[in-house]
DNA sequence: AGATTTGTCAACAATTGGGTTGAATATGGC
DNA sequence: GCCATATTCAACCCAATTGTTGACAAATCT
């Protein structure tokens, strides 16, 4: 998760992505469309390689990237996990100010 | 959405977050569930707060802190756009060549 | 008011990470 | 086989970020 999260907190990998989501794409058309240098992308894309979320296909002297579905599935699954704090309207804070209360009750019983 | 995925990409701060998903906490127990030291927990908790991911609710000397849905959402939406990605089989590498195919004709007539 | 607890701020050292350059590898066409 | 194209690799510099320490601010309790 946490993998996939540093993949895409850098603003060009994340454009890459974005672009990506279009289709497959070659190395040098990345590079064009992003105004980065060829190096820059290639070492963007070895980063995203290596999270999982892109994949390389060799097309002649073309090497062509495209997304992989796993990690934005992966992304989805644990953003999940966060439903509720946004469907229900999850404060809580008054829960916490109980526990704290029921603790305090404790401790002072103890000592 | 940058400024979200660069706050979540920091292995701390996503800890963070995913325990604040059990509901609002104060400074001291973030620290002491996590092990990590007051001050640093702090700068964290700056970080996710300027992104807007969490906010602050003072309670005497506490300073409690807590999940914003808001950026949830917006997680949410962005990988919405790359639903077809991983739902629909998203290869399209035969759409690319064939789009070059075209392009080679083209630049063939032109020359 | 004084001592204690909770938390932030400021400054510093150490690490990480992005960008650039130049050389190296691989493929296709002549 | 040789040249052009497409791309990666390695080494370097620079900027941003993390973690640590010590001082500081606010609230609580006696």
């Amino acid at each position: 998760m946490n993998a996939i999260m540093s993949a895409l907190a850098e603003p060009n990998r994340l454009n890459i992505v974005e672009l990506l989501r279009d289709g497959p794409r070659p190395v040098g058309e990345i590079s064009n469309r992003l105004r980065l240098r060829q190096p820059q992308v290639s070492k963007h894309l070895r980063v995203l390689s290596d999270a999982g979320i892109v994949e390389v296909q060799p097309v002649a002297n073309l090497r062509i990237y495209k997304l992989r579905p796993q990690p934005f599935q992966e992304l989805d699954a644990w953003l999940d996990s966060f439903r509720r704090v946004w469907e229900e309207r999850f404060d809580r804070l008054d829960d916490y100010l109980h526990e704290l209360q029921e603790q305090e009750k404790k401790d002072g019983n103890k000592e």
